[in-house]
DNA sequence: TAAATTGGCGCC
DNA sequence: AAAGGGCGCCAATTTA
């Protein structure tokens, strides 16, 4: 019996139901069954689901109690293999893959679905089939098998496609949970904050409290939410500025200054996680984002609607666990340079990433005589690319102790600049630049750089602007995509451990996860948090001494987790 | 009038 | 202190 099944929604609420040989072909009839949820649920043997597309399917499933362990998500790996063959502009649809495939016109992908407060079903309307008769999705199947074998890479390519998968059932599944939400806890904080909701000319009181401070100021009434009128303002006292941006504000030395900056951040509250967000995304004690995998050129996850990725610290005071429950808070540590250790192999870093302690503190003791905020400021500015400042200074000492890893980034980055493609360490290549030819050859082998000779720096010719950035983008992609790649498989590990337990992952953001459990489960699943961190190394990087530690917290409150 | 862009800032 | 990467969201402004 085949372990491997594809499975496409039918009319109505039936299913189309196939067994797979290895190849992807059918390996009996086709079947016909009245109930979807329930074809599945028959079916326990299966290991690997193959669909459409999760989002469309999967919720479904859900809505009935039925879980799967794996799938294979059709479009989310067409949209991979595009990017791994350079053709990152073509539709990714099922319907545009099977198109191409029989040299028919190619349909343009849907325009992309809004955001839509509390509706959690707008991304999931049933769209069975989606212009794909099932056995041209199963044909669309077997050509994906045989392009992995084309990648650069085709065992990671393989994982990438799986892990991409899992984080579609995962986003579904996190989708439907939602993240513990204390409206009430909430709504105090926003009157401690910014005070009754209607005061003043129908802002908030503190709000408008700190507008009329900044007309004071500048003995004028000012806007101090409208750069334009700021810069007047300040141009009107002498002192010309660029923008208005805090960090330039702040070296001003004016009256005005503070109350500005106050009124800001108070202002960013109000508008992005004030009561109208409120009001519009948390139902019945939970916050629900719609999660998109991938949704990042990167692989980073995005949220559609919400901004779940950027609660602000002061908001998490919000997140709190049901009663008799706990948050399980688990941060990796460190992972970006960790990540990059495992991708140089750069001997030195790897033997620094190969321990759980505070990689910053013994990246210092080694290039740095033991200045930590030097030694992160270096690493982190060989990672983003700084062209200028301390960053840059620090990174000579970073290249003379880590030559590997500097060139590894560096020669990215001198990709970029070249209008070259590069990949994540699974293979997630970059798109290519704005305006570049379609000419473009996909990939650099990446086995080679950072090798030996990797001493000499990549010192950057005569270029433009546009270049240079393009060399920071492609620096920076290989870090941080290779970091989303380990990310995608700790997730899948992490699910896998929970499976059987009534903990839920209700919380995922780059580098951290937050798992609600039961109180007396909080500490298995800090283990398997770390569990799970551990497979996902071994998976992505093979035998790598590079160690993916955790800091965990088990808390009530998510504010409480540092 | 609606869509696209800009400036600013939240998170990693 | 200040400058690099990835996003989403909001309000205001500009463009179509």
């Amino acid at each position: 019996m085949s372990d491997r099944w594809a499975v496409a929604a039918d009319e109505g609420n039936g299913a189309l139901l196939a067994p797979l040989d290895q190849e992807g072909r059918p390996a009996g009839d086709v079947l016909r069954e009245p109930d979807l949820a329930a074809a599945v649920a028959s079916r326990p043997e299966v290991v690997r689901w193959v669909w459409r597309s999760t989002a469309d399917i999967y919720p479904r499933l859900l809505d009935a109690g039925v879980r799967v362990e794996r799938c294979y998500d059709i479009e989310a790996a067409e949209t991979l293999l595009l990017g791994s063959e350079g053709r990152h502009g073509e539709p990714r649809s099922a319907a545009a893959a099977w198109a191409r495939l029989r040299n028919a016109p190619v349909p343009p992908d849907p325009p992309p679905r809004a955001a839509e407060p509390g509706s959690q079903s707008s991304l999931f309307e049933p769209r069975p089939g989606a212009g794909v008769p099932f056995l041209g999705l199963l044909d669309v199947y077997g050509e994906q098998l045989r392009r992995h074998l084309r990648a650069q890479w085709p065992d990671r390519m393989r994982l990438l496609t799986a892990g991409e998968s899992a984080g579609m059932l995962v986003a579904a599944e996190m989708n439907r949970a939602g993240l513990p939400w204390r409206a009430d806890v909430h709504r105090e904080l926003l009157h401690e904050l910014l005070g009754e909701r209607y005061a003043g000319r129908g802002e908030p009181r503190r709000l408008a409290e700190l507008a009329d401070e900044v007309s004071a100021a500048f003995g004028r009434r000012v806007r101090p939410d409208l750069p334009a009128d700021v810069v007047k303002a300040f141009a009107e006292a002498g002192i010309r500025i660029t923008s208005t941006r805090r960090w330039e504000l702040r070296t001003l030395g004016h009256p005005a200054v503070e109350p500005l900056i106050a009124y800001k951040k108070l202002y960013r509250i109000y508008t992005a996680h004030g009561w109208s967000w409120l009001q519009d995304w948390v139902r019945d004690g939970r916050f629900r984002p719609e999660y998109l995998p991938g949704g990042t050129v990167s692989g980073r996850w995005v949220t559609n609607g919400g901004g779940a990725l950027q609660i602000p610290k002061v908001i998490r005071r919000a997140v709190v666990a049901d009663p008799g429950w706990r948050l399980v808070v688990a941060d990796a540590d460190q992972l970006e340079p960790r990540v990059l250790a495992a991708i140089s192999r750069d001997p030195g870093l790897m033997e620094v990433a190969g321990q759980a302690g505070d990689l910053y503190k013994a990246v210092s003791d080694r290039a740095f005589s033991g200045d930590r905020d030097m030694a992160k400021l270096a690493v982190l500015g060989a990672v983003y690319g700084q062209t200028s400042g301390d960053g840059l200074k620090n990174l000579a000492a970073l290249r003379r102790r880590f030559p590997r890893a500097v060139a590894y980034v560096d020669e990215a980055a001198r990709a970029g600049e070249e209008g070259r493609l590069v990949r994540t360490w699974l293979g997630r290549t970059c798109p290519p630049a704005a305006g570049a030819g379609e000419q473009d050859e996909a990939g650099i082998p990446q086995e080679e750089t950072g090798g030996p000779g990797g001493r000499d720096g990549f010192t950057p010719g005569h270029t433009s602007g546009t270049t240079r950035a393009r060399g920071r983008f492609t620096r920076n992609f290989v870090v941080q995509g290779s970091a989303a790649d380990w990310a995608l498989l700790m997730l899948a590990a992490l699910r896998r451990e929970l499976r059987e337990t009534r903990a839920e992952l209700v919380f995922f953001q780059h580098d951290e996860v937050i798992v609600h459990c039961p109180r007396d489960q909080a500490e298995s699943v800090a283990e398997a948090v770390r569990r799970a961190g551990d497979q996902a190394g071994r998976i992505a990087f093979g035998d790598t001494p590079v160690r993916f530690p955790f800091t965990t917290a088990v808390v009530e409150c998510y504010a409480d987790a540092k």
